[in-house]
DNA sequence: TCTTTGTTTTGAACATGTTCAAATTTTCAA
DNA sequence: TTGAAAATTTGAACATGTTCAAAACAAAGA
């Protein structure tokens, strides 16, 4: 039986906790690449099968982080989207509180974006993440709902994703920046999200209508029917 | 000594090349995360440790086919831009030459952009690869120069950069296309470059002007000075 | 030719992610 | 309580990228 499929009795409950946690400290200590399963395994004091008895593999810590902090995040984010429906506030709600909550864990959020091909399990786009990303997108979703944006059916549909993509965009930049204190990704984010509800805003006027169509198809073209 | 500071005798340099056929004989055929160094040392007919003897690291071979593929592109691509200064046919004509070049290396180049990470050394942001990408960039660095682009010296300098990350992007959609033919790939790049040349033909109108500031103040925030 | 020096080649050894059969512990029905 | 079945834990074994000391070979000066 893989370690995704057990029961959750309580006591197997808090091994897996014991260690996730001593996985985190680890990577935090060591970055993810330098960690070994063996010294995960020592400092959570079992043995080195027990861990994979829980973790399929060392990459599988790393999703059981993500998934804790979407779990963790969650409730915040509702409130975020529960406090205004201006598209900007939200979106700057979200990301920053995601931004803020990674903000001590630069290097497990490296071994998440530091593979780009889907078939890398890892990877923002590989199937193995794909529930998260569900999850993730789901947010930007709601966020777009009930808020005033005007865009053409061709265009709409897509919006969620691309928020999303932005998103990822940001924190990738977010990982790699050593500028203190990341002043570079606050700018980037400060500049880029006004620029990209100003195009919203401005995408109703008749001047851009003759851009629906091709947008359209190319967003198809990348993402595919529906 | 490390391998890339070795002497090039005939004979070491034959020998360098039979493990490099070798591994891109056996990379094409298992792809690169199966093929191991031993199958590529034995396919060569030589020890493990021979092959490393010549190549630092797997990577390392892959690193070597990229800089023999841009070589014996160098030769065309030098054609392509002295047959016309129109930047569209130009770009058209480089970025498709690399597709067509690597048509039969999916596999290579999945393994040259599976990682995002700049400490990857095949990352295509990595220090590793700024030399490659160094030269990539100098021919669109020449495809822009003697072709009547008007932007304005705040954006302008960036231009070879955004070309190179378009083609970038292009690549990585085109590794992971699973259309038949590839071509959701041909589709995506005849929309984005007449797209990308209709907004830079269009990029001197004064209603743009106001966005010259912001657009050259993000250029500087992603990019650093210069 | 012989010796010395540098180059090339070899395969064993190592580190680490992962698997697995066996040992141990826990659970729970009788 | 007892014993069978299930869950958990263990550490040895394996695969593979990489390192390294030693062996084999080549070059070149005496």
């Amino acid at each position: 039986m893989t370690a995704m499929e057990q029961q959750l009795t309580p006591k197997s409950e808090a091994t897996r906790s014991r260690i996730l946690a001593a996985a985190l400290g680890v990577f935090r200590e060591r970055g993810f690449d330098a960690a070994t399963m063996r010294e995960i395994a020592t400092s959570a004091g079992m043995s080195l099968g027990a861990a994979y008895y829980y973790f399929d593999s060392k990459d599988a810590l790393v999703m059981a982080f993500y998934r804790q902090a979407q779990q963790e995040m969650a409730p915040s984010i509702e409130h975020i989207l529960s406090e205004s429906t201006n598209l900007e506030q939200r979106l700057h709600g979200i990301i920053g509180k995601k931004l803020e909550y990674f903000s001590p864990n630069q290097t497990l959020m490296g071994a998440l974006s530091a593979h780009i091909d889907p078939k890398h399990p890892l990877s923002p786009f590989s199937a193995a993440t794909a529930s998260i990303r569900d999850r993730d997108i789901a947010f930007f979703q709601r966020a777009v709902t009930d808020s005033k944006v005007k865009l053409p059916p061709s265009i709409l549909p897509f919006l969620p994703r691309l928020l999303w993509l932005y998103q990822m965009g940001l924190m990738l930049f977010w990982v790699y920046d050593r500028s203190p204190n990341r002043e570079r990704t606050a700018l980037l984010f400060d500049k880029t999200l006004s620029m990209m509800l100003l195009v919203l805003k401005f995408s109703g006027v008749p001047l851009l209508r003759p851009l629906y169509r091709p947008a359209g198809e190319l967003l198809k073209t990348i993402y595919g029917e529906a």
